[in-house]
DNA sequence: GTCTATAGACTGATAGAC
DNA sequence: GTCTATCAGTCTATAGAC
């Protein structure tokens, strides 16, 4: 209620929701300081005022992106009252809202860990969810042992799962450029994956694979 | 045969060679001439009299890559004497070969496919091959019509084969960090999926979807 | 064709008034 | 907190010597 300005948001959130859409969509390099004053409608000399430079401002939005993207479904996937299967619909369901909320993403995240491996393991905590402590992963490696589904390598796993989810977002604007769809349209039959995947991952995990007999070439 | 300097190949191959690396890794805006002159050692000035500017040397590089990232498999799917499914065994089996080669291809595709869709459009010949037009195309339409595989969008068919084969190599980085495997290793695992993928593909297509009785909701 | 030197434009950051 | 004005550094591109 300061109301000297027709700030809704205090500048400081402004700055950073605006540098956030320029980041994700541009990347750092080829985003100027004087983009985000333009796109947050505040004066230039407030994003060193607030954030001391322009590296520290991206630093800070590439951390939150990067945990959005990698971490928001580990609950899910922890869960130790649902099935394997349940987890699997449970998560994807919930990434792909979370994708057509969010198209860009995944292409930033994956540029991320494409160009700054390093500096993303060193900023993002990432020992405290190892993928093989979650729960699913040890009702994966049961239902393995048991028989129920077929043995598969969890890269192999996990890259299939992924893969189908997020792929289709990264490559969009091509398939839909090919296909003439609409973006409401496009994001239509991703609505239809969150049944599509599960049940395709279903599927492969309980048909045996391609050499049953003899998988023990060098 | 001139002998002036160490120079194997032409000065001017020499840039372009350079240039192909240092854009495809690290993009336009954070690659200085600078960096394409060092990593090519060659005179700065030379790039801007071989090349005229900088723009102009990355949209002859991205159009090289982006052709060769999409239309170096059109040849095995327009072919009219081989199988659906041998197709897709080809293709696949050809592309982890090449991205195996060039594991930062589908980044940089990506990144142009987000970025400057419009100016991909209009600077690499896409009109020639439309995917509807393949050969593979007619054969899937037939395979559908007589039920010998599931009815499925193309859309989903055509993400599903290239979201398997290609999303691993994109999300190598992070992958191989979690996972704690080496790139010999992980490549070994990407080998591995010239034939799972057209297995999985094959099982998700002859076997009925999740809602084979009312698939007509709104 | 290749080099050095530099022009000309742009960018991140800050000093200092309000 | 917010603004204007500007500095210092860096970048692409080119002129001109060889």
């Amino acid at each position: 209620m300061t109301a000297k300005k027709q700030n809704n948001g205090s500048t400081e959130a402004q700055i950073k929701e605006a540098a956030r859409r320029v980041f994700t969509s541009k990347g750092f390099a080829a985003t100027r300081t004087r983009d985000i004053a333009e796109e947050s409608g505040v004066n230039l000399a407030l994003i060193n005022y607030y954030f001391r430079s322009k590296e520290n401002l991206y630093n800070i939005i590439m951390v939150e992106q990067v945990q959005l993207f990698l971490h928001s479904v580990s609950g899910i996937l922890n869960d130790p009252h649902t099935t394997l299967f349940t987890k699997l619909e449970l998560a994807i369901d919930h990434y792909i809202d979370m994708l057509i909320d969010n198209p860009g993403l995944p292409i930033f995240v994956m540029n991320e860990v494409n160009n700054n491996p390093e500096k993303l393991v060193e900023r993002v905590g990432f020992s405290n969810h190892n993928a093989g402590q979650l729960y699913i992963a040890k009702q994966w490696a049961e239902m393995t042992f048991s028989g129920e589904i077929q043995p598969i390598h969890p890269i192999h796993l996990i890259s299939n799962v992924v893969s189908l989810t997020v792929f289709p977002f990264i490559a969009a604007p091509l398939l839909r450029n090919r296909s003439g769809l609409s973006v409401t349209e496009y994001n239509e039959l991703m609505k239809q994956r969150k049944a599509l995947i599960p049940h395709w991952i279903s599927t492969i995990l309980t048909t045996p694979g391609p050499d049953t007999q003899n998988n023990k070439q060098s």
